[in-house]
RNA sequence: GGCGGCAUAGCCAAGUGGUAAGGCAGGGGUCUGCAAAACCCUUACGCCCCGGUUCGAAUCCGGGUGCCGCCUCCA
C-alpha cells in the first residue's frame, strides 16, 4: 500500500508515485528572514520535516531543498529601523532560524538556497518569459502576464475573474491587468540592488522559489509545500512562472499545512498576536513544542497555549519515562522466562500500525495514539517480575524508530556525578536497615536538585525533572 | 461577493456508514516502609441544531446556527 497524501492541486488524497523510484525531490518554501520566527512559522518547518523523516523510514532517498528569502521589501524596512545593513539583518535571522528550528528537531536541507545566491538563475528566469511573451516591462520593472497563463488559478480553484476582485496595483505600478505580478521590481534611490537587463532592481517574491526548484530539483518535482496562506498567490504565482517557462508541471504533490492560532485566530506576524520561538522555549523544552505540533493532524489548525503545551509536556514526559525504564529494566534484568514470541508479535503489530497511519497522509495524530499502545504494552511488560532482553531490545527498537519520525529524543542520556551517586548509595543502605528516616531526607535532598528517585523490584531509578 | 475549512467529554484531539481511538486533567482502587512510576476501574446513552436516506449515520443528503481562513504582505 503506497503512502496517500492530501494533494492540494486535486483536493484529495492520491497515493504516492514518486518521479524516480526510491527517490522524493521536495520543496519547502522557508521564512523571510527579518525577525526571529514565532511558532506559527515552526509548524511548516516540523511538519514537512517530519514528511521528510517519514519518507526516509520508508526507504526514499530524499532530496530536500528549503529556501531564504533574504532580500525583499520586509527585510529592506527592518534594516532601516534597526539602522543595519539588509544583508546583515539577513544573515543574523538565518543563524536565528537554524538555532530555532534545530532546537524544535528540524534537520537542515540538503540545499537552503538564498534569494542573492541565486540572481543570475532568477534573471535568466524572467528574461526567458519575456521571450516567450510571458512577461513585459514596464518602467524598469518586469510583470508576469497572469492572463495569458490558461492554468491560472488551478491550484487556489479560483477563476481568474473570481481574482480579479481582490487584485491591487499599487502605486506606480504600470500593470496591463490587476492580476498581473512582479517579477522584478526597480530600486529606489539608495536601496540594495542588482543589475539587470531592464536596469538596477531586485526580484519580486514568486520568482525566487520558480528559479530555485528549477535549478537544484529540475522541471518538475515530486513535492512542494508550504503554509496553507501559501497557496494563494505565491505557490499558484510560481506554478504560472514555472509552467510557462517549461511546458511542464511544476509540481505532482503540493502539501499545504494548517495555521497555528491563538485565541482561535491566526498567528501572524502582521497581526501581532505571535509567539516566538526563540521566547518560548525559554519556559518549556523545545521537544514539547515539537511534540505539541505533532501531535496534531497537520492539516488542521490548533489552537496555542501555554495550557496546551504543558499538557504536551506531561503526555512526553510519560513516553520517556516508558523508555527509559525500559532501559533501566535492561540494565538489571535477569533475563529469564517470559514469552518471547508473543510480545515480539505484539510489538510487530504496533509498528504496522503506526506505518498504517502515517501512510494516511501523514497522520501523526493516531500514529502518537499509536506510540502510546506502545507505551502501554511495555509498560505492562515492566510489570512481569521476569523479562528478556531481546523483548526490551525490540521495545526500544520500537521507540526509537517513531521517536524518530516523530523528532523527539527519548533517552535521557545524562550522567549523574560522583556525590549523587554516593547518596544513593547512602540512601540504599538505610533502607536496607530499615533507617527509613534518613532514607527519605536523602531522597527529599535529591528532589531539590531534580533528581527523582523511584524504588523498583530491580533497584533504584533516577530521572531528571 | 467568490473559494475553502471547522463545530466530538472539563481541556486537546482521532474517527467520515456498523454502533465513540489516544493524550491531559479529575475520581476510586492495587502495588509500595512511605512515595514515585505503573496497572485496573471510572469520566460523551452521545458527536452544534432541525429534517431526510438507511436495517444501521458523528460519518451520506437538504436546511439552519456559530466560528475561522484565503481572495492583500503572511507559514
Amino acid at each position: 500500500m503506497a503512502i496517500q497524501m492530501y494533494n492540494t492541486l486535486t483536493r484529495k488524497k492520491e497515493p504516492f508515485t514518486p518521479i524516480e523510484d526510491g527517490k522524493v525531490k521536495m520543496y519547502v518554501c522557508g521564512p523571510t528572514v527579518y525577525n526571529y520566527i514565532h511558532i506559527g512559522n515552526a509548524r511548516p518547518a516540523v511538519v514537512f520535516d517530519m514528511v521528510r523523516r517519514y519518507l526516509e523510514y520508508r526507504g526514499y532517498d530524499v532530496n530536500y531543498v528549503s529556501n531564504f528569502t533574504d532580500v525583499d521589501d520586509k527585510i529592506i524596512k527592518a534594516a532601516k529601523e534597526m539602522d543595519e545593513d539588509v544583508l546583515d539583518v539577513a544573515e543574523r535571522f538565518i543563524q536565528a532560524y537554524h538555532d530555532d528550528t534545530q532546537a524544535l528537531g528540524v534537520r537542515k536541507a540538503d540545499v537552503h538556497p538564498r534569494v542573492t545566491e541565486t540572481m543570475e538563475e532568477i534573471i535568466a528566469f524572467i528574461e526567458k518569459l519575456i521571450e516567450y511573451d510571458f512577461a513585459y516591462q514596464a518602467n524598469g520593472d518586469v510583470y508576469f502576464r497572469t492572463r495569458k497563463f490558461d492554468e491560472y488559478g488551478k491550484l487556489s480553484h479560483q477563476s481568474v475573474d473570481d481574482l480579479k476582485a481582490g487584485a491591487r496595483v499599487g502605486v506606480g505600478e504600470q500593470k496591463e491587468d490587476p492580476l498581473d505580478f512582479v517579477l522584478w521590481k526597480s530600486a529606489k534611490p539608495g536601496e540594495i540592488s542588482w543589475s539587470s537587463p531592464w536596469g538596477e532592481g531586485r526580484p519580486g517574491w514568486h520568482i525566487e522559489c520558480s528559479a530555485m526548484v528549477k535549478k537544484y530539483l529540475g522541471d518538475t518535482i515530486d513535492i512542494h509545500a508550504g503554509g496553507q496562506d501559501l497557496s494563494f498567490p505565491h505557490h499558484e504565482n510560481e506554478i504560472a512562472q514555472s509552467e510557462a517557462l517549461t511546458g511542464k508541471k511544476m509540481a505532482n504533490y503540493w502539501l499545504h499545512n494548517g495555521y497555528i492560532n491563538v485565541d482561535n485566530e491566526k498567528m501572524s506576524k502582521s497581526v501581532g498576536n505571535f509567539i516566538l520561538v526563540h521566547d518560548i522555549i525559554q519556559q518549556f523544552d523545545p521537544e514539547i513544542v515539537r511534540f505539541f505540533i505533532v501531535n496534531a493532524h497537520y492539516r488542521s489548525p490548533i489552537n496555542f497555549s501555554d495550557e496546551q503545551l504543558s499538557s504536551a509536556q506531561n503526555a512526553l514526559e510519560r513516553i520517556r519515562t516508558t523508555y527509559n525504564n525500559l532501559v533501566h529494566r535492561l540494565n538489571e534484568t535477569a533475563n529469564l522466562a517470559s514469552d518471547v514470541d508473543e510480545w515480539e508479535n505484539k510489538i510487530e503489530d504496533y509498528r504496522r500500525q503506526f506505518v498504517k497511519e502515517m501512510d494516511d497522509d501523514f497522520n501523526s495524530a493516531n500514529a502518537v495514539a499509536v506510540l502510546f499502545d506502545l507505551v502501554k504494552s511495555a509498560n505492562l511488560y515492566l510489570q512481569e517480575s521476569h523479562t528478556r532482553e531481546e523483548v526490551l531490545k525490540a521495545f526500544l527498537k520500537a521507540f526509537d524508530e517513531m521517536a524518530f519520525v516523530i523528532g523527539v529524543q527519548l533517552e535521557e542520556n545524562e550522567m549523574l556525578d560522583e556525590e549523587i551517586e554516593a547518596l544513593i548509595e547512602q540512601r540504599n543502605e538505610a533502607r536496607k536497615n530499615r533507617d527509613f528516616a534518613t532514607a527519605d531526607r536523602i531522597r527529599d535532598e535529591l528532589k531539590e536538585k531534580n533528581i527523582i528517585l523511584e524504588d523498583t523490584p530491580q533497584g533504584v531509578r533516577w530521572k531528571r525533572v
